[in-house]
DNA sequence: CTGTTAGCGCCTTCAG
DNA sequence: CTGAAGGCGCTAACAG
């Protein structure tokens, strides 16, 4: 441990007498050297301290690192926040660290991927990202790319269809010809804070986004059981997070008259939506349903617990990882479930 | 994006009629030349579909790739839903992040470090690494390292006072003069299942171990109220999850005489003894004191309210973060606070 | 400010 | 199995 000698490749091969192409295969194509003299080599190496050939420079040379980039749509602090997206990284981290492979973590917030593009062998990407520079650079990358709960052409992605997900849910709860119905979005609108969503400022691109998805099952809905919707009953919510959720809950539930069913795009926003209807005395779902997204833990053991969309991040981890490592472009669709609580 | 020519620096300079010092020295030394040329240079690449140099040749030739290890204590799966481990990382992240630099997650399970060594200017070690071998190789790499929640020798480090600590929360519960005391430590013995602790299987090197520092600290405040402890009232659970630390407290509330004290070395702990103490209808803290470590959120909100103790994780991940970016050796004490709950 | 050059450490090919 | 050579893309040093 004193006397460490940096050993390279050639410094090595040298100390042993042998060529370096020899040392090189020993370390890398076992096929081209006797079982033998390789075992001897690598024996040598250990003893000597010398733990391979360098990765950096290896992958300079061949262009593969082992790494992915996990690119998150926001910074990596919101992340490991949020219980969906900590499932979705589990799953994927499983599966990467399973194959001897390496996560890099990326926020979704840096305008581009320069920073690690040549780095890395190519990028899992988990939810549009919120910095459209940065989205739009993912596009163009010449590594492979797989992206989730979005769409980019040609590249591979694992989705649900949210679209006939939030019908389903909105559905479960429109069930009083008398609903007067309130949706707590999330993230309809490229901002920072809590807002009412109008007609006109819906940006046009926001069509593959999940929320957009969601919004258009959910108006589906409605249009079946012949309900018409207040546009300023709509609500966007930056983030999946208490505090932004109860702004909007606080907002929709102070209305007069008030609305009865509130459909919330996550499932932290209802159940923020709930300690609000709580606090104010309103009692659910005898006076206001509401139905989530996710099927977080949390609000299956909630009580009341609540009617949700459960989808498996895990699985969707797993898939993302799965098709990154089989460099696949398949456009995956897993299942979720109506679970049906008794929030409605 | 059809005709995406792989620019490389020296084609560039070439395509540019500039000499590659130059191009190089556009993008990594502004003063070696002038604003214009400059500004000339970088317009051209940009239109060019140039991003500037690559980093993975750019890591060869310096050294260093503003990348950094996050070394887990375990696998990143576990990581991920551990509430304490995220807010550490949340800390990490927003100082990382805040940089430019960019966070590669590795696991603790791992047997070395050369899968990723070559390419992070360094790690930062985030609880002792479950796998030894892993341990032992952090201490011979030659690239800064910052651990936290244990030391290595020359090394920066972030602690809090555990048994100190330790101690303060058993203080708090021993009130009553025939306590009858059992302890559910965390991973005291490095094994997968739930099991008793007897003294001779206490292995020497857990000397450093956060786990053995807070049982010196429980059965410090133990001996001062001239209490005895009986061996087989000391638990080893493997992870701090629901699942494990169930098991531990049903067999310590099943046992005759009961007992009547629960020192737990997480509150995800405390927080599982608490519903099995429900479920057998024994009542906190009357019939039973429960104190925790860590001061997690859901800890505090729940009825009863634990006592436990809080640090600050979050912080305890900025101060690694700038530790590590100041290539610091410094070993820092952090504070942490008795949070008398309604458990005790 | 330019142009050249020598590596960073490695992999691959090719002739022997 | 060896040995030599070219090159991955870049930076730093130096002479001009």
């Amino acid at each position: 441990m004193s006397e460490e000698k940096k050993w390279t490749l050639k410094s090595i091969a040298l100390h042993l007498g042998v060529s370096n192409a020899t040392v090189s295969n020993a370390f890398n194509r076992p096929d081209q050297l006797s079982k033998d003299k390789r075992q001897q080599i690598l024996k040598a190496c250990e003893e000597l301290g010398y733990f391979g050939p360098n990765k950096a420079a290896q992958s300079l040379r061949k262009g593969t690192s082992n790494i992915v980039a996990l690119v998150l749509p926001d910074s990596v602090e919101y992340m490991v926040s949020d219980p969906v997206a900590s499932s979705f990284m589990r799953g994927v981290a499983g599966i990467i660290e399973e194959r001897g492979n390496n996560i890099l973590l990326f926020s979704g917030t840096q305008d581009n991927l320069n920073n690690v593009v040549d780095f890395v062998d190519g990028f899992i990407c988990y939810g549009r990202p919120r910095n459209l520079n940065l989205f739009a650079h993912l596009s163009s990358v010449t590594k492979p790319v797989v992206t989730v709960d979005f769409d980019l052409p040609n590249r591979a992605s694992v989705n649900i269809d949210n679209t006939q997900a939030a019908y389903d849910a909105a559905s479960s709860a429109l069930t009083q010809p008398q609903a007067q119905v309130a949706i707590l979005g999330l993230r309809l609108l490229d901002t920072n804070v809590v807002c009412r969503v109008y007609d006109e400022n819906l940006p046009e691109d926001l069509g593959t986004s999940i929320a957009h998805q969601r919004l258009a099952g959910y108006q589906r809905a409605l249009r079946e059981k012949h309900l018409t919707f207040l546009p300023e009953l709509l609500w966007s919510i930056p983030e999946s997070s208490e505090k932004y959720a109860t702004i909007a809950a606080q907002e929709a539930l102070s209305l007069t008259p008030r609305p009865n069913v509130l459909l919330c795009m996550s499932d932290l926003i209802a159940l923020a939506a709930m300690r609000v209807a709580k606090s104010k005395g309103i009692r659910v779902p005898e006076e206001l349903k509401i139905v989530g997204f996710d099927g977080i833990q949390e609000a299956l053991l909630h009580s009341p617990s609540i009617t949700t969309i459960q989808q498996n991040s895990v699985e969707k981890g797993k898939t993302a990882a799965l098709l990154f490592l089989e460099r696949s472009t398949q456009k995956v669709q897993l299942g979720y479930k109506l679970i049906q609580g008794q929030s409605n």
